[in-house]
RNA sequence: GCCGCUUUAGCUCAGUUGGUAGAGCAAAGGACUGAAAAUCCUUGUGUCCCUGGUUCGAUUCCUGGAGGCGGCA
């Protein structure tokens, strides 16, 4: 009854999203088919799937259903460029917007947890990656040292040498670029610890026997092999792909590199390491998830749980 | 058949001048302030191949045996 979901839109000032999360393997991607083919649009929370000719090994949803169900965010980045947790959020934002100005619910679905995480307590208010300052950063760091970087940190920003680790070269970075960039310390930008209410979101998380997801893992990376993952890879490799290209660090396209850099180039080899991976992501991926206070959580079998959740939230699910 | 080397945590290997042992990887748990499929933190009881012997005490030394690797026949 496309009426009455055109008239709750009305009534409501905040548009209301779906969020959908799950780690790698857990089965989104068939819910979403059974569940959300009509009156829903997605929107892609997957780091990896927002890079054009990162099809296979990223598990990009087949054309078929992107053609069945509308898409966003998908295909929005040639492999060597940035994306970031804050171009998801506006672009999510965005995107969410437009969705339910069509009369339509947003499903943001995908694997990000970070991205998540944004969504739902706001962008970070820390300024934007300065690749300037960042690569003077790593330049420093490689001359003097980790141990020279926390110190430095500890002088500049004590709170934020007590929340990082010393060994945590990534945080540790970030914190002394933030620093040069603005002359703020990382730690007087307000973090919120409260969800955003200018939408409405309904939170989802899949959720699934641990044996049995990896052996859900380890059938899908099978069948990207079969799928042809090797020729996508070399695809990449004759479009001039390095190891430092920000989406040639997705699991399923590093393990070539990392084979090749140690000239043990064995197929199997590397299915067993990119299942491993997997399997490692997946972890975090949970325990990340599991953080989320607002999220309900089902099997991804459990379509009557979910559909019931959905209903008693004012989002009617027609199949 | 003889000679040499080797057998220690799920895997690769350190080590104990004799006082029952520790790294890396794997595994389990956790963190997460614009790179997050990233990055980092915590967690190590294992007949130290078996059998005798020496010794207060052996995984460590000695005898015998078994498996593995290499060389000579």
């Amino acid at each position: 009854m496309p009426s009455t979901t055109r008239l709750n839109i009305q009534n409501q000032k905040r548009p209301k999203a779906v969020l959908l999360f799950g780690p790698t393997a857990v089965g989104k991607t068939a819910l979403t088919e059974c569940l959300f083919s009509k009156g829903f649009e997605i929107v892609n929370a997957d780091s990896v799937q927002v890079y054009r000719g990162l099809d296979i090994g990223s598990a990009k949803p087949s054309l078929s259903l992107q053609r069945l169900i509308p898409h966003h965010l998908i295909d929005i980045r040639d492999p060597w460029e940035d994306y970031t947790v804050g171009d998801f959020v506006s672009d999510a934002d965005d995107a969410i917007s437009s969705i339910s100005s069509r009369g339509n619910t947003a499903l943001i679905t995908g694997g990000t947890a970070y991205y998540f995480k944004h969504l739902l307590y706001g962008a970070p208010k820390t300024p934007k990656a300065d690749i300037a300052v960042r690569s003077f950063v790593e330049k420093e760091i490689e001359a003097k040292g980790r141990e020279w970087a926390w110190e430095y940190l500890s002088e500049i920003d004590p709170l934020s040498s007590k929340r990082i680790n010393r060994n945590d070269v990534y945080r540790v970075s970030r914190a002394l670029e933030v620093y040069l960039s603005t002359g703020r310390p990382l730690s007087s930008f307000e973090l919120s610890r409260e969800e955003r209410d200018d939408i409405d979101f309904i939170v989802i998380g899949l959720r699934r026997d641990r044996r049995e997801l990896e052996e859900r893992i380890r059938a899908r990376v099978d069948i990207m092999f079969e799928e042809g993952l090797y020729d996508e890879m070399k695809r990449l490799m004759r479009m001039g792909a390095l190891p430092s290209w920000p989406a040639m660090e997705g699991i399923g396209y590093r393990e070539f590199f990392d084979a090749i850099e140690c000239g043990e180039c064995n197929i199997s080899t590397i299915k067993e390491d990119i299942i491993r991976s997997s399997v490692r992501y997946a972890k975090r991926q949970m325990t990340f998830f599991s953080s989320f206070s607002s999220a309900h959580f089902f099997h991804p079998y459990d379509t009557e749980g979910i559909a019931g959740l959905l209903e008693s939230r004012g989002i009617p699910i027609r199949r």
